[in-house]
DNA sequence: AGCACGCCGACT
DNA sequence: GTCGGCGTGCTC
């Protein structure tokens, strides 16, 4: 009887065996291929790994597979390396890993059944390619030299410098050559775009699509049109990053630094980071673009301190004809008493615009009315009562709402601790300023642009064309509006409220801003129009926007990564964050306490454990959350212990209610 | 993770 | 007298 070895989705660090049913003899080629097995009272789909002669297990009680699934082709020996490496890396079971990057309608017993496939009937008009300014031709040079193996290009660009062009230009060179191509993007918002695009440039390469927003049916067709190598183009979001395909010659990960790139649950991967080993491990060049580099890939790419692993190319010109980069200035707000949080200069510039019949955009990255209401007799505050954080007032509904566990309640119209009638909203939200601008300039247009007024993507949509087509006057939006889109009349763009990022607690907070500001900077002006950007602080002599106002991305990154490497920050070491949640903190600070004790005690050189501490939102829908920090200047001293220390974790007895994750190389804190 | 089995508390 | 709480153990 012949075994086969089966990865299946179960939180253990083990393979299972099973026997190959009469009438089917598995070869070498068919380890790859999907299975139906019986696993305890459940039936499950999982991969063959392995065809081993032998059984730890008893042979007598080995069941028997139900299927052998070859709908399917076997998936490739590389794609378990991929699989394999996340693993050790991430510290998951590989049959975790192997079958959550499955689409869900390939691991599931029961996929609901495809709908015809509805081609998408308007054939877009062919795209042609522009002229390359002398930048995008001497980057596209330097990747042609680099060959055809790994190597890894940080393409830093401006915007509207052509970086995109920059990429279109490569997956033609990889097509022409028999090869595929991977193409990252960070949100779906842009995935339309982006698809467009690449789908007219290149009609017969059977792109295919990858995002959460598609169908699970079509989601399972791209991915297999990828695995039997019809699409040429795999165009997606984070989880495409563990797409299958057998003649992959080249990955493009286009804005690069974005977080939306960092899985936050299950497998806490880095779709960036993931994408440098598998371009490696595939031996093709890989490359990251962004305006804002993250500092982990300037330091890769400039910096004489560490090795340099990447290739930095640079186009610092607008592509676009005539385009110039946005003036910046900085208002500040220490010299006048602002007029519900606007200076008199950013309001005399609105409306300016509205005089000129330009479109202005004021970017405030908090959502709601108000962050918090407050009652003016006793100090109360509208406190959510699962989490250790305040009810955001949405006045727009009457409602207020915890934006961390979902609770809801109406606004009183008293004070629930004293009964005092005079309860007021303290602080200020986008649907307060748009309120605030509504008063201020009654004849003009007000569009708010954020997650509550743009719920759902056809929402989003009807926003996006109705600024398109001028439909408004002034914007009010958070980050949602930063990223993509080009408003041909907007020429002004007001930053608010960005000082609080200067000195918060977690260190990449100034990474984060800058990134976020020069996206933002980047709406004003893209076409013949000038545009303007004016940033409200009471900082004004802040290097990092010194930095902004000169456009010199190099010069803050390189002050950056001069004050991480003081403090003994990433990238100069290399991080991993355990987390555990429990109704009750000393729970979580107890299983904490133990893992540290037990790593302590196993005596690894070289890493660093700090004590376990609440987390900064220290309850969560009634969940209290403590986090244990540990560090190391070798990533190999910290791979080795966290490969130890995982399979220590899971033996560790801990309260029923207890959940805890390891993250590693973890972004927030 | 599921899903069973198994032993103690308040209810039709 | 049962329904159901979650502790514990197992899955080839």
């Amino acid at each position: 009887m012949q075994i086969a070895r089966v990865a299946l989705d179960v939180p253990l660090h083990r393979f299972f065996d099973y026997l190959v049913p009469d009438g089917e003899l598995l070869t070498a080629a068919d380890i790859g291929l999907r299975v139906r097995v019986p696993f305890g009272r459940q039936s499950k789909i999982g991969i063959v790994v392995e065809l081993p002669e032998t059984s730890d297990f008893p042979l007598a009680q080995l069941k028997s597979i139900d299927a052998v699934l070859r709908d399917l082709p076997a998936l490739p020996a590389d794609w378990f390396r991929l699989a394999e490496f996340c693993s050790a890396y991430y510290q998951v079971p590989l049959g975790e890993v192997m079958l959550s990057t499955l689409p869900a309608g390939l691991r599931r017993i029961n996929p609901p059944k495809a709908r015809q496939s509805r081609r998408s009937a308007k054939l877009p008009p062919p795209h042609l390619a522009p002229e390359l300014t002398a930048e995008q031709k001497a980057a596209l040079a330097a990747i042609k030299d680099g060959g055809e193996g790994f190597k890894a290009y940080l393409l830093h660009g401006v915007t509207g410098s052509g970086k995109t062009e920059v990429y279109l230009r490569l997956i033609e060179g990889a097509l022409a050559a028999g090869r595929q191509v991977l193409l990252l993007v960070p949100e779906i918002n842009l995935t339309p775009q982006l698809e467009a695009r690449v789908g007219a440039r290149f009609p017969d390469a059977g792109l295919a699509s990858l995002h959460s927003e598609l169908s699970e049916a079509a989601r399972a067709r791209n991915w297999r049109a990828a695995l039997e190598g019809s699409a040429r183009i795999v165009l997606g979001t984070r989880l495409s990053i563990f797409t299958p395909l057998p003649d992959l010659g080249l990955i493009v990960v286009d804005e690069e630094h974005d977080a939306s790139f960092k899985q936050q649950d299950g497998m806490r991967y880095s779709a960036r980071d993931v994408a440098v080993f598998r371009a490696r491990e595939r031996d093709i060049p890989i490359v990251l673009g962004s305006a804002t580099p993250s500092l982990e890939s300037w330091a890769n790419a400039t910096d004489s301190r560490t090795p340099a692993r990447y290739t930095l190319l640079t186009l610092y010109e607008r592509a676009v004809e005539n385009a110039r980069l946005p003036a910046v200035r900085r208002i500040d707000t220490r010299l006048e008493k602002l007029q519900d949080g606007l200076s008199g200069e950013l309001l005399r510039a609105i409306e300016k615009r509205l005089e000129r019949g330009e479109q202005s955009l004021v970017f405030l990255n908090r959502r709601g009315y108000a962050p918090v209401l407050t009652c003016t007799g006793c100090g109360w505050i509208s406190h959510c009562t699962r989490c250790a954080a305040n009810l955001v007032l949405h006045l727009a509904d009457g409602r207020l709402r915890c934006h961390h566990c979902g609770f809801e309640s109406r606004v009183p119209k008293a004070c629930p601790s004293c009964g005092n009638q005079d309860i007021q909203p303290f602080g200020r939200g986008t649907q307060r300023l748009e309120e605030v601008l509504g008063e201020r300039f009654p004849q003009a247009r007000i569009l708010r642009v954020d997650r509550d007024s743009a719920k759902s993507r056809k929402q989003w949509e009807l926003l996006v064309e109705k600024i398109y087509a001028g439909e408004a006057d002034i914007l009010v939006g958070t980050q949602m509006l930063a990223k993509g889109h080009d408003f041909p009349k907007l020429t002004l763009v007001g930053a608010l409220g960005a000082d609080s990022a200067l000195f918060a607690a977690d260190w990449r907070a100034p990474e984060r801003l800058f990134a976020q500001l020069m996206q933002v900077a980047g709406r004003a002006g893209r076409a013949e129009l000038p545009g303007e950007v004016l940033i409200q602080t009471q900082f004004p002599d802040h290097p990092l926007y010194a930095a902004l106002v000169r456009h010199d991305y190099p010069s803050f990154a390189n002050e950056q990564l001069t004050e991480r490497e003081q403090a003994g920050f990433p990238p100069y070491t290399y991080q991993a964050m355990l987390r555990a949640e429990a109704p009750l903190m000393a729970d979580s600070l107890a299983f904490l306490a133990t893992a540290r004790a037990w790593l302590q005690q196993s005596e690894h050189g070289d890493v660093m454990l700090y004590d376990p501490v609440p987390m900064k939102l220290a309850r969560r829908a009634n969940l209290e959350r403590a986090q244990l920090l540990i560090e190391s200047p070798s990533r190999r001293a910290l791979q080795i212990s966290l490969s130890e220390w995982g399979v220590a974790l899971d033996a560790i007895k801990t309260p029923s209610r207890l959940r805890w994750h390891l993250e590693v190389d973890p972004l927030e804190f």
